[in-house]
DNA sequence: GCAATGATTTACT
DNA sequence: GTAAATCATTGCC
């Protein structure tokens, strides 16, 4: 059961990195399908110096967070790592849900064989589970609600499960780096960091 | 047109 | 624990 879009259409960014812990990542790629629960999220909002939209600067990549909710925004970091983020909010508001880390579910197999190893370093970080369930480049901007990737109704997480802290990475971001929008499931194996 | 840089990962000391 | 890899995007010339 797809989450409808009218949920990435909420103000509240970091209503929806909680929210999306627990839910299901699904990935279509070359027919083969993978799925796994998002673990771990973090919140990107253009208030805040993190955002690569920070304070409405817009341009030819960021212009993707300007668009309404609901698709893929989809950024190659350090010229190797594709990192993941659901686009939320309004169009011209530009926000952003980061997925650092996920639980697979099915399609361990072809995770194992897109990276080029055995274990538990699979998805356990924003560049890894990219990699893992094959979403590359080309994904850029495509909607959350077509048949290559889609989210799911998942496993009800409690409340008291949801650990909030500081983001991982964004040390440039000065006094917004301590903002505590960093969300994961208490005790999973799969987050990036503990 | 060109140099600087990063929402990371991996390997090495 | 620290450092290198590596390239699209960005901003300035």
């Amino acid at each position: 059961m797809r989450i409808d879009q009218n949920f990435y259409f909420e103000n509240d960014v970091t209503y929806i990195a909680k929210t999306l812990l627990g839910k299901t990542l699904c990935t279509n790629i070359n027919g083969v399908q993978t799925s796994a629960y998002i673990v771990e999220t973090e919140a990107y909002s253009v208030k805040e110096k993190g955002c690569h939209a920070y304070n409405y600067k817009k341009t030819n990549r960021t212009s993707i967070m300007f668009q309404k909710g609901g698709i893929a925004y989809i950024y190659l970091c350090y010229g190797i790592h594709n990192l993941f983020n659901v686009v939320t909010n309004i169009e011209g508001e530009p926000e952003a849900v980061l997925i650092r880390a996920i639980e697979p579910i099915n399609g361990v197999e072809t995770m194992e064989q897109r990276r080029g190893l055995k274990g538990k370093a699979l998805t356990s970080g924003p560049g890894k589970l990219t990699s893992a369930l094959g979403i590359k480049h080309n994904h850029n901007g495509i909607s959350l609600l077509s048949d290559n990737i889609w989210i799911e109704e998942g496993k009800k997480i409690d409340e008291i499960e949801i650990v909030s802290t500081t983001r991982i990475g964004i040390d440039y971001a000065e006094e917004d780096a301590f903002l505590p929008w960093r969300y994961y499931i208490r005790g999973n194996k799969y987050i990036s960091k503990l």
